[in-house]
DNA sequence: TTTTACTTGATACTCAGTAACAGGTATTCT
DNA sequence: AGAATACCTGTTACTGAGTATCAAGTAAAA
C-alpha cells in the first residue's frame, strides 16, 4: 500500500517513533475513508485488543499535529478523521439522512476565500465549507423520517 | 429589546408555551452574540439560580428546531450558539488566536453551492462556511503562540 | 373538576476526548 | 556494557457537552 508507506516515511522524517501500536493504526487509518475515533479504537482492537483506547487517541492527535490527518465536524454525527496526506484540498458534501460523505473540489472558491478575510484586516490560514443535503437515492424516499445518525461505509478489515 | 418581542411573538405561533423560564433564558440568548450553552446556564443562574441546566439545553434544542438558533462547530473552543432569527445568512471568520468571530456575507458563494451540490445529485439543504485566521492586531503578537481556547466578548449583564 | 399534556429539576448516563501517573522500551552517554 | 535519559504505553480517573429517565409540578382541555 503506497499511501502507508509514504506516510510512514514522513513520520521518519520527523523523528517520529514508529511503535508496533503506531503502525498498526496507521494501517488501518489509511484503509479508511472517513472514520470516527472510536471507530478505529474498535477496529485497531478487533486486530490487536492489547492496543489501548489511549494509544489509538494519541497517535490521532500525533498525526493531526504531524499534517497528516484532518479532524472533520460534520453537523450530523460524531468527528470523522481523514488521513489528508498526498490528497488535494478538499470540501464535503453529506447526506443528512445516509450519511455519505462526497469530497469535492471547487478551485474558483478556494482564492475567494483569501480576499474575504483580508476585507477584515485577517490573514486566512485555513478554512471548512462543508454542504449538507439529500443525495439521489434519499430524495425517493419521501416517507422515511431524516436520521441524524449516519450510516458509515467502513470497508472490510483488509490487515 | 425589539429581537426579544419578535422571537417571542414566533414561539406564540408556534404554540410553545412561554415559561418564565424560557423568558429568561430567551433574554439572556439575544444579548449575546456568540454563546457556549455553559456561559448561557451560567448567565441565566446568576439572574435565577433556580434555572436549572437541563431547561436551558432543553430550551437551547427548541428555539433550534424552531429555526431561531444556530449552533455553530468553531474548530477552536466549545461550539457556540445565536440566535440568527430576523438575521440575513451569513458565514463566520474566527481569530485562531483572540477568539475573535466576524459574519460576513458572500453573495456570489451561495448559488454556486447549490449548482456544485446539483453535480453529485444531491439537493442542497444547508451548509457551513467557516474561515480561521489571524486577526490584524493578533497578526502583530509574533511570539505569543496561539492559543486554543478563545476569549469570549460577552456583553455585561443587562438583565 | 377531572383528565391529559406539557414543563421542570434531580439524578444518572453517554460520548469524545484529556490529565495524571507508574511501568516498560528505546536511545544516548560514558 | 551499564547507567541515565527520553519516549511510549496502559490504567484509572476526570471533564465538557450534552442525552435519557423519571417523578413532581403546572397549565390546558374536556
Ligand atoms: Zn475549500
Ligand atoms: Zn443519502
Ligand atoms: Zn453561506
Ligand atoms: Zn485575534
Amino acid at each position: 500500500m503506497n499511501r502507508l508507506i509514504s506516510v510512514t516515511q514522513v513520520l521518519k522524517e520527523k523523528g517520529i517513533r514508529l511503535t508496533s501500536e503506531r503502525q498498526l493504526i496507521l494501517r488501518r487509518a489509511v484503509n479508511h475513508l472517513h472514520f470516527s475515533a472510536e471507530e478505529l479504537v474498535k477496529d485497531v482492537r478487533r486486530i490487536d485488543a492489547s492496543v489501548s483506547r489511549m494509544t489509538v487517541f494519541r497517535t490521532l492527535t500525533l498525526l493531526q499535529d504531524a499534517g497528516l490527518v484532518e479532524k472533520h465536524d460534520f453537523r450530523y454525527g460524531p468527528p470523522y478523521y481523514e488521513v489528508t496526506y498526498g490528497k488535494a484540498h478538499h470540501d464535503h458534501l453529506m447526506c443528512m439522512r445516509c450519511g455519505e460523505i462526497i469530497e469535492f473540489q471547487e478551485p474558483r472558491w478556494e482564492p475567494m476565500q483569501e480576499q474575504a478575510a483580508k476585507r477584515y484586516g485577517y490573514t486566512l490560514l485555513s478554512h471548512t465549507h462543508k454542504l449538507y443535503g439529500l443525495c439521489g437515492s434519499c430524495q425517493k424516499q419521501h416517507g422515511t423520517p431524516i436520521r441524524k445518525e449516519p450510516e458509515l461505509h467502513v470497508e472490510e478489515i483488509v490487515a
